[in-house]
DNA sequence: GTATCAGCTTAGAGTTGCTCTAAGTCAATA
DNA sequence: TATTGACTTAGAGCAACTCTAAGCTGATAC
């Protein structure tokens, strides 16, 4: 049994956030002590877990609703929850493109200044010459 | 000369979040025609190129604002921008790892209801069994 | 010539997902 | 008994859009 506190520091979430959520109805398995404090027992903190990642995913609050409503119901819903992760899949490889590029155009930014630091180039007086990276690598996509 | 609809459309980006951002005085060399519509120069455009890609990188209007303001001061900040960018690039690599993370999470989801749906596991009727994937291979960080 | 249409302008309201504050309850310790 | 700490709620504040309403302008359609 953990409190909102303890939940909180060991999923590395705010306790606000954590009060937020289960106002959202997204913890079904919460309990209340008779002081009307949330407690969360092992199947709570899975019910957080899973809705942390979810939410890294980029899932909406609305979303996460259907999709523990789906789960909720059982066997019948597994088709659709299957979807959901496909389609959870996708984002996640489009976003893992979009970090790799993003490192690498900073990785460039960075080389960049480092010469221009030690006076391999010598003026960068130009607000916005540094937008010439972009063009010497472009992006994917 | 591009107007607010042709910078949305060559940038990906909605009319409303360009309007913002000129609003928020983030392109320095936006000029208006003379019914006072914006429009952007090829300067003015690849400041919106160098903002896209700082606020994709996760920096707020406010930073941005702060880093035009560097650029716009010249050779004395260069050294504050490479602060800055060494910044980013720190955060992106942290953003690589939890991206990957969440493609290893989201491939063994999808596996996991492959299996489900193939019959090689027979049920899946308990709402938050699947939190279990999280303790097969916990996280890393 | 005027009607209407697309495309722009603005101010401001609405949205999401927190994030924080204020005011209050409760149990334990000093 | 006082006060401390951890909780409760409703609701305000915030960032970054996102959208709406009302109005202006210039071009084409009749």
């Amino acid at each position: 049994m953990y409190t909102v506190k303890e939940a909180a520091e060991l999923l590395e979430m705010s306790e606000h956030t954590i009060r937020y959520y289960t106002d959202c109805q997204l913890i079904p398995t919460l309990i209340r002590d008779k002081n009307n404090q949330r407690l969360f027992n092992q199947e709570s903190m899975n019910w957080l877990i899973g809705i942390k990642r979810l939410k890294e995913c980029g899932m909406s609050i609305k979303d996460i609703k259907h999709y523990v409503a789906l789960s909720l119901q059982g066997d019948s819903t597994i088709d659709e929850r299957y979807q959901i992760f496909l389609h959870l899949k996708d984002i996640a490889y489009d976003q893992l493109e979009e970090t790799q590029n993003r490192v690498q155009f900073l990785e460039n930014k960075v080389k960049h200044y480092e010469e221009i630091v030690s006076k391999k180039i010598p003026d960068d007086t130009n607000p916005n010459k540094w937008n010439k990276l972009e063009k010497e690598k472009p992006e994917l996509k």
